[in-house]
DNA sequence: TGTGATGTTGAATG
DNA sequence: GCATTCAACATCAC
């Protein structure tokens, strides 16, 4: 599920929900996905705290308490959040459950536990340390333009590079290089200016397109790539042949004839 | 039944 | 430092 869109409408449901609940209950199933502590440790330091805000930066969301520190929420591959009254209501694969002074609970789901939560102290030293690039709705054009040059790799393992940008994944990055008319296979430092702010403002349009339908796909136009991902489908406009291969290790979808490669 | 999947990290290799 | 490839994580869907 989640790349920018997806994590910034859990973000949001999580704001939206469970601000300034005083935490009364923390139960931990699953310890895996707990990165940096122990369950008995996050449930110490979560007691009685309450969350006063959330902060996204990529696919990172924090829920900032109220004493300063933070949680981190990387969602991984499958990784969600539900909320619910009745304990029978709960998710499947719940890893860790919150109990809120009003009885709701929130339960984080994720059944291949690739999710990462941390306890951090301070968010911001965090994200300093581990090198997070600028989130993609937020760096500016020549910035963007910048993490090209001189990389001699391809353009989808650079707009993959969380450290170099943040937010984009495998299928928002085969979308936009599909508007762009650009092959996701070439060479990264070849990619002039202007093919820079082109796909920049389709990134742009895309993801705020994207998080305006709080990610729900199913509503995507019909003349996205989105929904012709299939080696099998006719290219949207009919024109050219929908490929597939292994682009920066991940499976990649382009149509070969539209999509130019530069190199 | 086997295969691959919206992600990240660390290790090993060149 | 840069780039590539692989394994690991655990479950589900086709």
């Amino acid at each position: 599920m989640p790349e920018l869109p997806e994590v910034n409408t859990v973000r949001k449901g999580f704001h939206d929900t469970v601000l300034n609940l005083r935490i009364v209950d923390v139960q931990v199933h699953d310890e895996k996905i707990l990165r940096n502590c122990s369950g008995d440790d996050f449930q110490s330091v979560l007691h009685e705290r309450f969350f006063q805000d959330t902060y996204r930066q990529g696919k990172y969301f924090f829920g900032d308490l109220d004493d300063g520190s933070s949680v981190l929420f990387h969602l991984g591959m499958t990784g969600d959040i539900a909320y619910y009254n009745d304990p029978e209501d709960a998710p499947k694969h719940e890893r860790f459950q919150f109990t809120f002074e009003n009885e709701l609970k929130l339960g984080f789901n994720d059944p291949r536990k690739f999710a990462r939560i941390l306890f951090l102290p301070d968010r911001d030293e965090y994200i300093e340390e581990i090198n997070l690039g600028p989130d993609a709705l937020i760096i500016s054009a020549t910035d963007f333009r910048e993490i090209f040059k001189g990389r001699n790799t391809s353009l989808k393992a650079v707009l993959l590079n969380q450290k170099l940008i943040s937010g984009l994944g495998n299928l928002y990055v085969d979308e936009i290089c599909y508007q762009a008319k650009i092959h996701p296979g070439s060479r990264a430092g070849a990619v002039t200016t202007r093919k820079s702010n082109q796909i920049y403002k389709l990134m742009r349009s895309i993801l705020q397109y994207a998080v305006d339908q709080d990610a729900y796909y199913k509503i995507y136009p019909d003349k996205w790539f989105w929904k012709w991902r299939d080696e099998k489908a006719k290219p949207p406009t009919g024109e050219g042949k929908i490929r597939k291969a292994k682009i920066a290790g991940r499976t990649t979808y382009w149509v070969d004839g539209v999509q130019k490669m530069i190199s």
